[in-house]
RNA sequence: GCGCCCUUAGCUCAGUUGGAUAGAGCAUCGGUUUUCUAAACCGAGGGUCGUAGGUUCGAAUCCUUCAGGGCGCGCCA
């Protein structure tokens, strides 16, 4: 139901059965023809750019084409009540009430499905994978966010979608983590002092996990060595569950997770490589050192790469380390063989920052791994800075100086959060003020929108409505103009989540709920200045603004679902 | 040195895959409540869309140049 799309469908067949009457060639070329919602200022539903385009492409005069095109429309479709030229070539249209009262009621027969758009691709997205060495901080916030509201948005839009996590449990970050581990329990035991290292990692949580695993196992913890199948297996899962924790707090839950040391333990690697090999993507040579920071154990030694400069990478990648084992890349290459194996349409990774100078090769192995038949799609968050009345706040992991998502979550709720995370386009950094967050205020957006929903929950409530399932509106009589703006901008969501999804740049959705949140407040004030425009007369909701609730709830309830924030009745 | 992202109002940012007079929020100033929720509304001021070119009926949007800021550039993960 995007009535945008529909009727430029009946303007372009109109105009090609009567081609020859306008003085045109037929259509060949439909880019670039739109319509839309028309700026705020011209007081009409529909405008479209059609005769623009048409004249360029005719190489006619505009005006001409426009008014034999609005006469011809005006006559053929029967929904147009009036056309207006204005502008270079514009055409602005407005609907008869009998076309709206038909498209509001298409939307109502909808109801939760309004705005979808008919997919039925199988993604995958990967997204949070923060590593299992301590729990998720601020700056994972975001990543996870974005990614659980993309995944719910092409679900909405009927795709199937997995969401995985990617376990970095393999490496030697891991060994730096569980030997914190096992140095924190040897502090318990025999009060031995941690040491100053800078490869340790010193957090807090370190000792907990210490404590929990050294209550757990009869063990004098005499060899790190011999400890280790242990405190991998407990360190880890204590990890995980921390972070599931969290992420589950923020309404977030994973479908699937896969674990790096099971990837490499399996012949999935082998797999990939050989295949790469057979397809000429791999082969022995040599690399140079990086132009960055000085490296000081570079070897220029013959050693496998993945031949990434064939799409357009800086450099060849290698796949082996000095001593001949498996780098990260390596192992990254099988987990995504495995992925593309599974046979899902699409792949799209969530990265943080940090990571960008990764996105070329890793996007380059899906494809020699696939034969350019999937794509993987990188998206980057941006970083999160972080402020404290209104002083930057730096935190690393590394000092263990960092704000964790469950402190977080003990003071502000899930729902700021999510909104406040996606309340900004993935590309730009965020700032991400504590202090504001915290305030409850009506700076914070959500409880904006929230209020919307809360005072149309009032107002059902303090007349005892509850018919609003009606499935067949009437309309009394036209709509006053502060309606048909509430109206075109409902008529506008399917457009909404349409470019959302096909960019992957869900932050729309909070900046269209907060618009349309903003009419309707403003609708509702205007009852304050003048009596007639009070929505509650002699007890009772007329029949136009009931219209306009049940479809300002139908899209709240839609957006902010795609969102997963909540609803309140009250406030 | 190279790659990616950013540069739009005093501040923080939107901007519909090239459209009409470039929009919000915050801040500033002024106004609105015997009332269906003031967590709200209305009004005012505030702009060389970083710079210089190019593409065309038309550019914040596409191409190129330069400048400024951020992130990254391992045979770490």
């Amino acid at each position: 139901m995007n009535i945008f799309e529909n009727y430029l469908k009946s303007i372009l067949e109109n105009i090609n059965h009567h081609y020859k009457e306008l003085g045109i060639n037929k259509i060949e070329n439909y880019k670039g023809i739109n319509l839309e919602k028309p700026p705020p200022n011209f007081d009409c539903d529909i405008s479209s750019n059609v005769v623009l385009i048409l004249a360029k492409q005719n190489k006619c005069n505009p005006i001409t084409l426009g008014k034999n095109i609005k006469k011809l429309l005006e006559k053929n479709i029967k929904d147009f009540k009036d056309i207006e030229i204005a502008g270079p070539g514009f055409l602005n249209i407005t609907l008869k009430n009998d076309a709206i009262t038909l498209i509001i009621n298409n939307i109502l027969k909808k109801n939760e499905k309004f705005g979808s758009q008919k997919d039925s691709k199988n993604y995958n997205i990967e997204f949070v994978s923060a590593n299992p060495t301590g729990p998720m901080h601020v700056g994972h916030c975001r990543g996870a966010v974005f990614g659980d509201t993309l995944s719910n948005l092409l679900k909405f839009n009927g795709n199937k979608v997995t969401k995985e996590y990617y376990i970095n449990d393999y490496g030697g970050q891991i060994t730096n983590f569980l030997k914190s581990v096992y140095l924190r329990i040897r502090e318990i035991k025999y009060n031995e002092k941690f040491p100053n290292d800078k490869s340790l990692y010193p957090g807090e949580y370190i000792i907990e996990i210490a404590d929990s695993i050294q209550k757990k196992r009869k063990s004098e913890f005499k060899n790190f060595d011999d400890e280790y199948e242990f405190l991998q297996l407990e360190a880890l899962n204590l990890s995980m569950k921390m972070i599931k924790s969290d992420l589950s707090m923020l309404g977030i839950s994973h479908d699937n997770f896969v674990s790096e040391k099971s990837v490499v333990e399996s012949k999935t690697l082998d797999k990939a490589i050989n295949l790469l090999k057979k397809t000429n993507y791999v082969d022995e040579g040599y690399l140079d050192p990086p132009k960055g920071e000085e490296i000081k154990n570079w070897k220029k030694t013959k050693r496998l790469l993945f031949k990434s400069t064939l799409f357009g990478d800086d450099s060849d990648r290698a796949l082996q380390k000095n001593d001949g084992s498996w780098t990260y890349f390596a192992n990254d290459i099988a987990y995504h063989f495995n992925k593309v194996s599974r046979n899902y349409d699409k792949l799209i990774n969530i990265l943080g920052a940090d990571h960008t100078g990764y996105i070329k090769r890793i996007e380059s192995a899906v494809k020699a791994l696939s034969q350019n038949k999937i794509i993987l799609e990188c998206k980057v968050c941006q970083l999160v800075k972080l402020f404290k009345k209104g002083e930057p706040f730096k935190m690393s992991k590394r000092s263990g100086e960092f704000i964790s998502v469950n402190d977080l979550l003990s003071e502000v709720n899930k729902d700021s959060i999510r909104f406040m995370m996606l309340n900004r386009s993935n590309d730009v950094e965020l700032d991400f003020d504590f202090d504001k967050v915290l305030e409850k205020s009506k700076d914070n957006p959500v409880y904006y929108v929230q209020y919307c929903h809360a005072r149309i929950q009032s107002l059902l409530r303090s007349t005892n409505n509850t018919s609003l399932k009606q499935k067949i509106v009437k309309i009394d009589k036209d709509f006053n103009k502060y309606e048909r703006e509430i109206l075109r901008k409902i008529f506008e969501w399917p457009k909404v989540v349409k470019i959302s999804s096909l960019k992957y740049e869900p932050h729309r959705i909070p900046f269209y709920l907060y618009e349309l949140a903003t009419l309707f407040h403003s609708y509702w004030s205007k009852g304050n200045e003048d009596e007639k425009y009070k929505f509650i007369k002699n007890g009772k909701i007329a029949n136009n603004i009931l219209t306009i609730i049940s479809l300002l709830l139908l899209v709240l309830k839609n957006g902010m679902g795609i969102l997963n924030v909540s609803l309140p009745d009250k406030m």
